[in-house]
DNA sequence: AGGCTGACTTTGTGATCACAAATAACACAT
DNA sequence: ATGTGTTATTTGTGATCACAAAGTCAGCCT
């Protein structure tokens, strides 16, 4: 999900499991688990990698995320207090700083971190459950994008979210939030 | 996803391994899988159950099919040949029939049957797959809800979506959808 | 009759093994 | 140097086992 692995990556049981230190029995049961999810893909001869999609695919999954995050949002929106903003505000800090380190893995987990504690606040923990298993399957590709994509935009759509959460503004907000989340996958097109 | 299991009940892996003659492991594989899906739940003590859904969580998941199947259909809509529509129509068909002996599984079956039909077309592979993740969570909960529902309510919405299909209406399908999917679970509050 | 304590059974977990398939490495011939 | 056939290694799969925790049930006491 923090795009820690590139695309098209192989893990093993073993490998993975001496370095967890365990077995390969529960290694399995969690490697089976996240390609279930469409977090890993499991080549025709068992083999377990990362998944590489094509555009197509991107495409698709950019358009789930722009169907449920407004939702997300627009259900947090009536619960949105002070002290939210002010977290969410904090985190926004955060990605201005590895920004300017241009440290990719940081990124997403922040950029991450913000969308989720917002959508904490909708009380949907089918649709967020929904959203993940969308973030992890996007994980490698958007570490392998992140050189790519123009990093000053993120922010700006981060502080029309917050704009359109304190002043109550709904409409903003999905449109805010559909926005922050196609921009960036929309990089790949060129 | 057919309803064939009632919420609540339990599964064990030596049993599951038993009925489908293989040991424990495969087995244990399938259960984190379809654990992590929300298809099962896990207790806190490893116990493996169909999952026992508050309302909150019913409205949540019903939420959500509001929100993706419309958007397949729509996607399907443009490719929706006429030999589509007649298989639509022949399993519409058969649900009438389930209904007639109110087999409570034929008709969570066809139900699924005519809808998965239809968004095939939308090439929306991540799309459907999120949608059957919500049908597997919804499954056991609509068995136990089937005696409650007028049946006579589910074949008018399906020809309201064959309707707007043969028409190319696009509006008229997504309004059609999200009656078809909310209604059934609109019973529950009562 | 009802609640509690004990023993017994069931259950999931993690580890390890044998096996077959697939992949990788290597040597050889052209 | 490149393609090819063979060997060696890696890898996932299914099975089985020991163990600890949880659940079940009987019997007893109040």
């Amino acid at each position: 999900m923090h795009g820690e692995l590139l695309p098209g990556q192989a893990l093993t049981l073993r490998g993975v499991g001496k370095e967890y230190e365990m077995s390969m029995t529960p290694v399995r049961e969690a490697m089976r688990r996240l390609v279930a999810e469409g977090a890993l893909s499991l080549s025709s001869s068992g083999r377990i990698t990362t998944p590489e999609l094509s555009n197509e695919r991107i495409e698709e999954l950019a358009a789930i995320r722009a169907l449920l995050e407004p939702e997300l949002a627009s259900r947090a929106l009536p619960r949105a207090h002070m002290a939210l903003i002010e977290r969410l505000e904090a985190i926004n800090g955060q990605i201005d700083q590895v920004i300017a380190r241009s440290d990719a893995v940081g990124y997403l987990k922040h950029n991450l971190e913000f969308h989720r504690t917002l959508y904490l606040r909708a009380q949907a923990p089918a649709m967020l459950a929904l959203a993940e298993t969308v973030w992890l399957q996007l994980g490698p590709t958007m570490r392998k994008l992140y050189g790519r994509l123009r990093r000053t935009e993120s922010p700006r759509n981060h502080r029309l979210i917050l704009a359109a959460l304190k002043a109550g503004d709904d409409p903003g907000l999905r449109i805010a939030l559909r926005s922050d989340v196609t921009s960036g996958l929309r990089m790949l097109k060129q």
